[in-house]
DNA sequence: TCGGACTATTGAACAATGTTCAATAAAATG
DNA sequence: CATTTTATTGAACATTGTTCAATAGTCCGA
């Protein structure tokens, strides 16, 4: 067969990180293949390669997407206008719910590793800053601050732990920690953090 | 070629662990392959086969000697007789440094994911508890637990966090986290977290 | 010492992978 | 209607994990 032209080159490729969000929600990172995305859309890996680079690039575009989908699941159920312990409790419940509800894909942004030293290209930073801001955000600001680290700084250290609590639950890390949940761990993170932070 | 007994099952499985870990050591998780490793100990994949069920057990075999050398490591670096938020610093540092120097054993540790849902042998959980314990102790008993977490669950909220923090800035996803280095964040972590957990 | 039994080791075979690219068939153009 | 253009194909290649009949050494009893 010749050309076709039954879609653009971008309604192609919006049809190929479909079909790989679904591959990988259903199966996993591994089982996704260049194959099984050309034959999800009906068309031959050929045509893939006119449209990616390569799998890496594929898979860096859905997990671009999988960051979008984070952003909106959390401004959905967090006023991002809040601050304070209880809105970064409920801002950290919310990831790792998000983790637990979309877990291939959530695995599937740090499973993944380029092959280059791990650079990734500035637009895939630019989504991950964007979560990291509405922490930011939430971040109350200590009367006093004894450490010399900034709010953005500290909204960094946070984050970096409860993800780290994350990790480590979702990949069964962790289990003898005598039965407390991620949320427990979290809700202990966050309150000693901060009370640690206005104290001197 | 038919039989040479030229090693023991057991010395062929040495000699596969330690090729294992110089081709990840050198080319990282990806560039390991089956025949790789056979090549390099001077058999056929057929043998590795005899000897490991299959890659994916092998990796596990390697990785629990990963752990079995951090283990190590920290042992050396900080007398696991002392505790406190200093030792912990200290405890913090020396697992960074282990993830620096032995960066691509150390990525294999979390990027490797089993296909039957996470789930690991008790061998290798072991392993990883006797590293929890390390910090467990180091933990300082706290005046006022204002929470009602144990120790034991402490140490792994605190110790999750500082992997947090250590693998996020070495998937270079923390990169605009002005500047601070990973010690620097490490040490705004402890310091809050514990004197939170001493305040009331 | 010979010969048969045993078994450690092989390597060819299979299915699946990512990736490339000459061939081709359909649309576009004149 | 003929010609150019190009979107799409699918066969090809190297490499992957994994299996297993064939084989070539070793061992043991006669």
């Amino acid at each position: 067969m010749g050309r076709r032209s039954d879609h653009s080159r971008d309604e192609i490729r919006q049809m190929a990180l479909q079909a790989a969000e679904s591959i990988v929600t259903e199966g996993g990172y591994k089982s996704l293949s260049a194959r099984k995305v050309a034959n999800e859309i009906g068309y031959t890996v050929g045509t893939l390669y006119l449209v990616f680079d390569n799998l890496d690039d594929l898979v860096l575009q859905v997990n671009g997407r999988t960051l979008d989908l984070m952003v909106k699941w959390l401004e959905q159920r967090v006023d991002i206008r809040d601050r304070g312990a209880e809105t970064l409790c409920r801002l950290a419940s919310s990831y790792i719910d998000f983790a637990e509800q979309h877990l291939s894909r959530w695995n599937m942004l740090f499973e993944y590793v380029t092959d280059k030293g791990n650079v990734l290209p500035d637009w895939y930073e630019e989504k991950v800053s964007r979560v990291f801001r509405i922490i930011e955000y939430a971040l109350p600001v200590a009367n006093n601050p004894v450490d010399q680290a900034s709010d953005e700084q500290v909204a960094r250290v946070l984050w970096a732990s409860v993800h780290g609590i994350c990790t480590l639950r979702i990949r069964q890390r962790l289990d003898l920690a005598g039965g407390q949940t991620t949320k427990q761990m979290t809700h202990t993170l966050i309150e000693n953090f901060l009370r640690g932070r206005q104290a001197t």
